[in-house]
DNA sequence: GATAAACTGTTTACTAGAATAACAATATGG
DNA sequence: CCATATTGTTATTCTAGTAAACAGTTTATC
């Protein structure tokens, strides 16, 4: 992958050398990105950690205690369904508990157990610990444009 | 997700209210930002439009006939078993042929059809014209910053 | 107040993408 | 020649996710 060229168009008197096609899409870099970041991250928080969304998870649910389980999927951007099977994760691991509401039975809120507080506070440190390691070679200034510019794709979000 | 906010950290005269947890991390925004645009990218091409890998594929194919196989699939980052489905998809829409290689039995050289060139050409044009829509917030420099971040990351790859 | 519509959590079934391990055919290096 | 490696392929498994249906419950409408 390290030096692809190709010809991408020629005049009479001049060649233009230009990127690869795939390179030059957006959506491209994006995945391979993605696809890098994601193994690292699996990789530094090891064999029986979290999985990238059961940490989101349950970050959202410590940042946000009683959320419901349809609003924390509207948050992640995942069908409710889909969350079930991460709840349950949670919830076995007793790092959080369903819980009824008064005011409404069909709800379940979801509050973060002080084992599941702990565990969370350890697990982002330990995600922060990966990006600062994976992305040393940009400076605060390019992590930080690179979230506004991805922040500017998510604003499609929904 | 319009507004949300915590406090991260409190002192006796003053309230810090920082960012949600989960949109300070990098691999976050990759995340949902690959979704969008993932999915974007196959509304764009319709019902029976390229996959994403699909088209990845073909490109690389126009680009480098006569690729190999394992070849074709270290440049996309994937196991060859996995690249068989892809190539075999392909081959049945009449857009490549496996060929022979004179030196080496074993090897199956990739060889785009005019079919395959042209279906590429138009394939390209509506992913770019996916991309330019769905990006049209983002000012030429901005797409350049951030896939020069992202090829940074990418770097990592290998 | 009855009834229709909507929402919540859940199960089941399904799909896509990808990895791994094994295999036969073939090629290469000591 | 023999061991080792490579190529394309199949079969198996795993993960992440969607979609549809459901029973229980709440809300809205007439």
């Amino acid at each position: 992958m390290a030096s692809l060229r190709n010809t991408e168009r020629q005049t009479d008197d001049e060649t233009l050398v230009e990127t690869p096609d795939l390179e030059e899409f957006i959506g491209y870099n994006l995945k391979r990105a993605y696809v890098i970041v994601q193994a690292d991250f699996r990789r530094a928080l090891g064999e029986d950690g979290f999985a990238p969304r059961v940490f989101s998870a349950l970050s959202l649910v410590v940042q946000y205690p009683n959320v419901t389980q349809s609003g924390l999927a509207r948050m992640l951007g995942i069908e409710r369904s889909g969350l079930v099977a991460i709840v349950d994760e949670l919830e076995r691991r007793g790092l959080l508990k369903r819980t009824h509401v008064p005011g409404d039975r069909r709800v379940q809120a979801l509050v973060p157990t002080d084992k599941g507080a702990k565990a969370y506070a350890e697990a982002r440190a330990a995600v922060r610990a990966h990006e600062d390691a994976l992305f040393a070679d940009l400076s605060g200034d390019e992590k930080a444009t690179l979230i506004g510019l991805l922040a500017k794709i998510r604003a499609h979000e929904g």
